[in-house]
DNA sequence: CTTGAATATATCGCACGCGATTTAATCTGA
DNA sequence: TCAGATTAAATCGCGTGCGATATATTCAAG
């Protein structure tokens, strides 16, 4: 005797990481449509948001909110940069550092994306209170597993 | 001024997305190491929970529990047939199917497995109550992004 | 029976993530 | 000062995800 229902029953649905893994994809699903008019990918539409909030910025403090590292980020942001939505220049300063700064045409860009938001709220269907909770549990997660 | 703190006022860290996104990527950053002993990488171990609990599946039923399509499990199922792990055969009865067995090593594996799920509960350091909690929100999550 | 629609899988190309390594610049201590 | 350690990016290779398409099989309507 196997699965009764196709949906209950299975292992995975039991998994913490499969409901982080599988709601992440939905999410990158669900974005892409909305982000296609931008010519912005879901992984680019965050590093744009990073620099919406902090132009002038080296590859590290990228990664660091994104939690990726120069491996990821320098290839993404030199598709962004032949985008034309930012610059990628040494620090004169410091020759090691790469950095980031948003192009007038990047910078525009923000207005273009500032209805998306409503969209996911309003696809959601739940309060802002429940999705900050949910935010506050994912966060307690993924800092337990960065643990050590 | 810029932002004071580099882990608040983040801009990304108010938003759903990403939190799913993030835990997501920090889940399959602690899985690896846990999977390197049995060659598995992180989306061939939920392919393996599929087949631990419904042997002899084909790969649109593999796709509807892990929510993935054939063009990335095809390549990942003949990843895990060249490793031993399963068998993949036309079906007979409908030559459109390919159906997926395991092998006696793909079988065996699942002992090797059995110890995982405790170091993720260790590490998460919370109640099982709380981790079905935040399995049923982020499941209701996936599927409202999925309604349409 | 047969022809077009529907279904199941596979293929292809591209964009991530990331382990491992490389390159280049800066720092540090004797 | 200067050699070794540290740091910041970049590079490389591989394994996903997925949009778009192709192929083959089965179904369904007339």
């Amino acid at each position: 005797m196997a699965k009764t229902s196709p949906t209950s029953a299975l292992p995975v649905n039991d998994m913490v990481c499969f409901a982080a893994y599988s709601t992440s994809m939905a999410f990158t699903r669900f974005y892409n449509p909305l982000l296609k008019p931008l010519g912005l990918t879901y992984p680019q539409y965050l590093v744009m948001n990073v620099l919406w909030a902090e132009d002038d910025v080296n590859v590290k403090t990228i990664g660091e909110a994104l939690h990726l590292e120069s491996n990821t980020l320098t290839p993404l942001l030199k598709k962004l940069e032949a985008a034309g939505h930012l610059t990628r220049t040494r620090d004169p300063a410091d020759e090691r550092q790469t950095r980031i700064r948003l192009t007038p045409t990047g910078r525009a860009l923000q207005q273009q994306a500032a209805h998306i938001p409503g969209c996911i709220v309003e696809q959601l269907g739940c309060s802002i209170q429940e999705l900050q909770d949910l935010i506050q549990q994912l966060t307690s997660v993924r800092q337990a597993l960065e643990a050590q």
